[in-house]
DNA sequence: TCTGGGGTCCTAGGACCC
DNA sequence: TCTGGGGTCCTAGGACCC
């Protein structure tokens, strides 16, 4: 027997857009985008125009004069994106968060209570518009995979059902860039092989497909190709990572850029670690170029860490190589840290220092201990009156950003 | 055509150990 | 000292996703 077709992938419609149309009535039926230097979602009015989320905001407005673009009530897109997940939640606890507007569902034995998944998934779309206010579009099928197709193709504001049985009919006639994993890079290669539809992709062998797109990728996509998708829904996923980037235009790559941008990241994601007890044995920083090059540093230590100025400390001195590394390049565009090898921190567990003090060949406890303090201080004063009313010197003043802080909360995962 | 921020996973080479 | 094999960890880069 085959099994049934019981994953649901929901999908909220240009989700940002739609938010700020719910709330505010006279942008409704209009071309509107979110953001500003960079449209971060675009309304399907502005689409019909060739209006693109990712799209530099003049560009847009080329495309479509009358554009609105509208500011963007941060807050608002996670407490509704939050509403419309919790109304599957009704149907079952088997739940997979992709998003802030995405998510998969397993409605497998919820049928005697709710009718088929069809059903459930009218339900699901005919609530969230009802109690939520916004439109969210659903595809039904045997697997992850063909859940998440049926979905996009049932945008905007539909229902894809694709019965258990027709998924290679399915499947067939659509472009490869459709299928998880195939972007710009494996369109190409694919191409380049004669290969535009799934199911030329199904008929090309594995090996073939992994000797043109390495083992891991082509393997993968063999199968999903030929519709074996063996991923089931995961309902408690942790972050592996945590990190913090920050576009700077194009600045000179000296200390007095770097310091104080890295002392910010820093506090950004050691912040976090620390909100739910968890340190990193690795730091990885990026530096971006001029032209847009950019390379990677990184360093593992014995010991998970979490304290902000002994992560800068150690970004500052991996930036510092990677410079080093590139002497002809003068100005950066871009910086990053991340943290990864993630423990849980067990509170009394006090880091060393990274750097040795000058005059001692140990590492100073003492130090540590202190950092540990501070930073603890530090978070407790801005639970109580707001991250902007203590920080470090250089952070606090050297705090001018071009996206505010709400919206990078957004893309942030759950640690 | 090159605009932002936060992530995951894979590959390949080298160090090191048994 | 050389040769072989297997495994783990680290580093750097890259493709892809939301």
């Amino acid at each position: 027997m085959v099994a049934s077709a019981t994953i649901l992938h929901a999908d909220l419609d240009a989700f940002y857009a739609s938010v700020e149309q719910l709330l505010d009535p006279s942008l409704r039926g209009r071309p509107i985008a979110v953001g500003g230097g960079v449209v971060l979602a675009a309304s399907y009015e502005a689409r019909a125009f060739g209006v693109r989320g990712g799209m530099p905001g003049r560009r847009a407005r080329e495309l479509c004069p009358q554009l609105c673009f509208v500011g963007g009530q941060f807050s608002e897109y996670q407490r509704l994106g939050d509403a419309a997940i919790e109304v599957m939640r009704d149907f079952t606890p088997l739940i997979e968060r992709i998003s802030i507007d995405e998510a998969f569902a397993d409605v497998a034995g919820c049928e005697p209570l709710f009718g088929s998944p069809e059903e459930m998934a009218k339900s699901i779309r005919r609530r969230v518009r009802a109690e939520v206010g916004l439109p969210i579009s659903l595809g039904v099928a045997r697997t992850k995979h063909l859940a998440k197709i049926a979905s996009q193709g049932a945008k905007p504001d539909g229902l894809v059902v694709v019965p258990a049985g027709t998924e290679r009919d399915f499947l067939r006639d659509l472009p490869v860039e459709l299928m998880w994993g195939v972007g710009p890079v494996a369109k190409a290669r694919l191409a380049e092989r004669g290969i535009f539809t799934i199911g030329q992709l199904a008929r090309t062998s594995d090996s073939a497909l992994q000797r043109l797109l390495g083992q891991a990728v082509g393997g993968k996509l063999a199968a999903l190709a030929r519709d074996q998708d063996p991923r089931r829904i995961v309902t408690d996923r942790r972050a592996r990572s945590v990190g913090a980037q920050s576009a700077l235009g194009r600045r000179p790559a000296t200390g007095a850029v770097v310091r104080p941008t890295l002392l910010n990241l820093a506090d950004r994601v050691a912040t976090r670690l620390r909100a739910k007890s968890r340190a990193g044995r690795t730091v990885t920083v990026r530096v971006r170029f001029a032209d847009l090059r950019a390379v990677t540093r990184s360093l593992t230590q014995p010991a998970a860490i979490s304290a902000t100025l002994t992560l800068a400390e150690i970004a500052e001195d991996l930036v510092r190589a990677a410079l080093a590394d590139h002497p002809t390049e003068k100005s950066i565009s871009l910086l990053a840290i991340s943290v990864s090898h993630l423990e849980f921190d067990t509170e009394l567990q006090l880091e060393l220092p990274y750097r040795l003090d000058a005059d001692e060949r140990r590492p100073s406890t003492a130090k540590g201990a202190a950092r540990w303090t501070a930073d603890r201080a530090m978070d407790a004063i801005r639970d109580r009156f707001g991250r902007e009313s203590i920080g470090y010197g250089s952070v606090v003043l050297g705090d001018r950003r071009a996206v505010p802080d709400a919206f990078r909360e957004l893309a942030e995962r759950e640690l």
